[in-house]
DNA sequence: CATCATCTTATGGTATACCATACTATGGAG
DNA sequence: CTCCATAGTATGGTATACCATAAGATGATG
C-alpha cells in the first residue's frame, strides 16, 4: 500500500467522518490486504489528518469488526475469521429468510416495486460482470429487501457479518458459473415476494444464502 | 451525576480500556440516564483522563450502540430504541432458539455440568432479591449455553441486541412475579437440553423470550 | 561463529493547546 | 414589552508534543 490515493481533503463533513469512510472502503476494497499493518502514523500522512482522527476511526473500525488490535502491535486489517464461516452463512440463512418472509407478508406494491428495480440493476450488474459492481448491486438489493420487511436491525447484523467474509463473498462471486445459478435464485426470492408467499420466499432466500455458502466452502476447500 | 466514583487509576491494561469499562457499566447500570448528555470535558474530569481518552472510548460506545452523537450537540447516552423492541425480541427469540437447539445436540457433559452450575447461580440470584444480580447471573448463563453451543458470533449479536434494550430487561426482570414462571422456563430449557431434545431446547428458549416480551410490552403500554 | 547485552528507533499511549462553531444571555431599539 | 443583534462562552474538532515501552539492530565477548 502507497501513494496517497487516500487523501481526503476538508470540506463538508468532519475529517473524522471521511477519513472513517475512506478507511472503510479502503479495506473492503482490499486496498489493504487482510493482515496488513496499519500504523498510525504513517497512515496519518496517508490520510493527511492528524492521529487523534486516525485513531478514533481506528477505534470505530475496530468495533465494527474491520480493524483487529494485535496486542503489542497495534491495529491491523481484521483477518477473515475461517473458523466461524459457517456460523455467519447459518445466521444469514436465518435473517434473510425471516426477511424475505416478513417481506412477502407485508411490503406495500411500492416496496415491491423498488425491489424489482433493485433487482433489474443487480442483473445489469451481473451483465457487466464486475464483481465490484455485483457485490454493491446485490447489497442494495438486500438492503431494500429489510426496509420492506421493515427489519432494520436485522439488516445492520446482516452487514456486520457480511463485514467479516467480505473476501469470501468476493471470491465467491467471481467464481466460474455463478452468474446464472444466483440470478435464478433472486429472481424466485422476487417471484415468490411478488406472489405474497411468505413460506417460498423464505425458503428461496435461504436456499440462496445456502449455495453462497457452498461454493464458499469449495472455495476454501481448494485453498 | 456528579461526584467522582468513575474516576479510574492506571495500573494494569491501557486507561482507554479501563475508561471504556467503566463508562459501560456506568451507562448499563444507569449511573447515566439514558438521553443524558455526556460532555466530553465534564467526562475528563470524572474519570481523570484526558479528552483524548474520552473521545476514543466515546467513539468506541458510540459503534456499541450505548451512546448516540446528537448533531451539533455531542454525545449523549442513547435512548432506548422503543420503535423496535419488537423487532429485538423477535431476533433474540430466533438466536437463543437456535443456540439452544444447538446445545441440545453437541454440548460435551462437561459444558452441560457448566450449564448447570450456571442455572444454580441464576436461581440462587433470584433468590436474592436484586435484579442487578439477576440480570448478571443471566447473562451468565446465556454466555455458557452459546459458548457450549459454539456459536460465538450469535452470542455477539445477542449481547449487541441486549445493550439496546437494557433499560427494558431491567424492568422486565423487576416485574411482580416474573421470578416462578422465568424460572420454570429456563428449567425447561436446562432440561431439554439434559436429556438431549433440541426440538424441546429450541422450544423452551423461544417460549422464555417471548414470556419476557410480552412482559416488556405490558411494561411499554403502561408507562 | 554464536549468543547475549545494550542501544537505537519505531510505535502506541497520553496530555494539552488551539481553533471553529453553535448556543445563550444580555442589552438596545422599535 | 418584545424582538433582534451582538458578544461571550461552552463545546466539539483538530493538531501536536511528550513519554513509556517494545521490537530490532549492532557490537562485543565467550
Amino acid at each position: 500500500m502507497s501513494g496517497d490515493t487516500l487523501r481526503i481533503d476538508r470540506s463538508a463533513k468532519t475529517l473524522r467522518t471521511l477519513a472513517l469512510e475512506r478507511m472503510r472502503e479502503a479495506i473492503m476494497g482490499f486496498h489493504f490486504q487482510p493482515g496488513e499493518r496499519l500504523v498510525e502514523r504513517p497512515l496519518c500522512d496517508q490520510l493527511g489528518v492528524s492521529r487523534s482522527v486516525v485513531r478514533e476511526v481506528l477505534r470505530q473500525l475496530e468495533a465494527e469488526g474491520l480493524v483487529q488490535m494485535i496486542p503489542g502491535h497495534g491495529p491491523a486489517v481484521a483477518k477473515p475469521d475461517l473458523g466461524r464461516t459457517d456460523e455467519i452463512y447459518e445466521l444469514r440463512a436465518l435473517l434473510e429468510g425471516i426477511a424475505a418472509r416478513a417481506c412477502a407478508l407485508t411490503a406495500t406494491d411500492a416496496q415491491i416495486a423498488s425491489l424489482d428495480a433493485a433487482l433489474t440493476n443487480l442483473l445489469e450488474a451481473w451483465a457487466s460482470g464486475a464483481p465490484v459492481e455485483v457485490m454493491r448491486a446485490t447489497t442494495k438489493f438486500y438492503e431494500t429487501l429489510f426496509e420492506a420487511a421493515d427489519k432494520r436491525i436485522a439488516w445492520e447484523i446482516v452487514t456486520g457479518l457480511n463485514v467479516r467474509i467480505n473476501q469470501l463473498r468476493s471470491m465467491t462471486i467471481a467464481s466460474e458459473n455463478r452468474r446464472e445459478p444466483a440470478i435464478a435464485e433472486m429472481t424466485e426470492i422476487m417471484d415468490a415476494i411478488r406472489s405474497r408467499k411468505p413460506d417460498e420466499a423464505e425458503e428461496a432466500a435461504r436456499r440462496h444464502v445456502e449455495s453462497a455458502w457452498q461454493i464458499a466452502r469449495n472455495t476454501l476447500r481448494l485453498g
